[in-house]
DNA sequence: GCCCGTGATAGAACACGTTCCTGTCGGGTC
DNA sequence: GACCCGACAGGAACGTGTTCTATCACGGGC
C-alpha cells in the first residue's frame, strides 16, 4: 500500500512536471499566447479539466513556471560566489547574468513577465514566492551575511526596477541596452559601490 | 462648409470624449473586467464597430483615459508649487497627492493600472506618453529648473518603483501603508534631501 | 440631381480562457 | 467479489475581447 500510494504521488508530480514542461516550451516557441491552455492540456496528455485541477488559471500556471525556473536560477547562484569587488558590482554582476538569461529566451521571457504583471490577488501567494527568491538572490549577491532589514528593501527596491525594465522591454518600449542602463544606474545611486 | 467640417470633427471629439467618460466611469465603479467594450458601447451610444474605430483594443481605450486623467494631474501639479524643502520632500508630497487621488477610486486605479502593465508594443506609444507625463511630474517637483539627463534618469527610476508600488497594491500583494513606506524609503535613497 | 466614398450601425461570427457535465476507471472498504 | 469514491477523459457550453459582413446615411464632385 505504501507503494501504491507512492506510485499515485508519483503520476501526480510527473503529470504536474508534464504540464510545466510543456507550459515553458509554448512560451519558448511562442510567447503569452501561444501558451493556449487546450494546447497545454494536449501536449501534456491531460485532460482539459485536469489542467485546471492542477492549475486553476493560465496565470497560476505561469507563475508557477516562472516559480520553477526562478528556484533553478537561484541554486545557480547560490552554487558559486558572485564576482565582483563592491555589492554594487555582485548585484550588477547578477542582473546582467539573469538579463542574459531572459535575451536567451525573449518569447518566454514575455510569457513569463506578462503572467507575472497580470497577476491577481488570487496568486499572491505565488508572486510572494517569486519575489522572495528574486530578493534571496540579490541580497546573496550583495551581502555574504544575512541581510539586514534595510538591505532587504534595498533589494526590493532594485528588484522593483528591474521588474519596470524587464516590463519596458518586453512591451517593446526600451531597447535592452537601455533597460541595462537603467539598471546599472538604479543600482550605482542604490548600492555603495567605488565612488 | 466650415461649419459643417467642424461639425463633423466636432461629433468625432464628442464621441471620442463620450466613449473616454464611459470608460471611466465604468472602471470606477467596477474595475478593469466592468469596462466591457460591449457595455462601453452601448452607454456611449456607438456601435462597437465604432468603439474599435476609436481604440483598437480595451487596453487601448483604458491608456488614452489614463493618459487624459494624467494630463489633467499634470495641469494641477503645475498651477501651484509643491510644497516641501527639498527634492525628496517636494516629490514625497506629489507621490502622497497622487497616492490619495488613487485610493479615492481603487476600482479605477485598479483598471488603468491593469492596463498599463498588459499593454504590448502596439501601445507603446501611449505609453510612452504616460511615462514622459509622470517623470515631467517628478522632475518638476524636484527642481524648478529645466532637469538634467541625470535628474530625468532618476525620476524614471521613482517612477519604476512607483509603478511597481502600485502593481503590488493592485494585487492585494501590499497594502497602502507598505506601498508608501518601501516608496519613500526609495525616495530618501535616491534624491537628496535632509541628512 | 446623381453617384461615390467614408464612416456609422446592427449584429453575426470567431477565439480562447474558463466552467460544467457525463461517463469511465482504478483502488480502497466491507 | 460487490461497492463506492475520487480523479481523470472527453467534450459541450459560456463569456468576453475582437473581427467580419451587410446595410445605411451623409456630404462633395460631376
Amino acid at each position: 500500500m505504501g507503494e501504491s500510494t507512492s506510485t499515485q504521488l508519483d503520476q501526480r508530480l510527473d503529470r504536474r512536471r508534464r504540464i510545466l514542461d510543456t507550459a515553458i516550451s509554448l512560451a519558448t516557441d511562442g510567447g503569452y499566447d501561444a501558451v493556449q491552455m487546450r494546447a497545454v492540456a494536449e501536449r501534456s496528455e491531460v485532460a482539459l479539466g485536469t489542467l485546471y485541477r492542477y492549475f486553476p488559471s493560465k496565470v497560476h500556471l505561469l507563475v508557477a513556471a516562472m516559480q520553477r525556473e526562478f528556484e533553478r536560477a537561484e541554486a545557480r547562484v547560490r552554487a558559486a560566489p558572485v564576482p565582483g569587488g563592491t555589492p554594487a558590482d555582485r548585484v550588477l554582476h547578477l542582473l546582467r547574468t539573469l538579463s542574459r538569461d531572459l535575451q536567451d529566451d525573449p518569447h518566454l521571457t514575455e510569457a513569463l513577465t506578462r503572467a507575472f504583471v497580470s497577476a491577481d490577488a488570487s496568486v499572491a501567494d505565488d508572486i510572494a514566492t517569486v519575489e522572495r527568491l528574486l530578493t534571496s538572490m540579490l541580497t546573496h549577491a550583495a551581502h555574504d551575511a544575512a541581510p539586514s532589514p534595510d538591505q532587504t528593501t534595498t533589494a526590493r527596491v532594485v528588484a522593483d526596477v528591474w521588474l519596470a525594465a524587464l516590463m519596458g522591454w518586453v512591451t517593446g518600449r526600451t531597447g535592452a541596452a537601455e533597460a541595462d542602463a537603467r539598471l546599472e544606474k538604479a543600482v550605482r545611486l542604490l548600492l555603495p559601490g567605488p565612488a
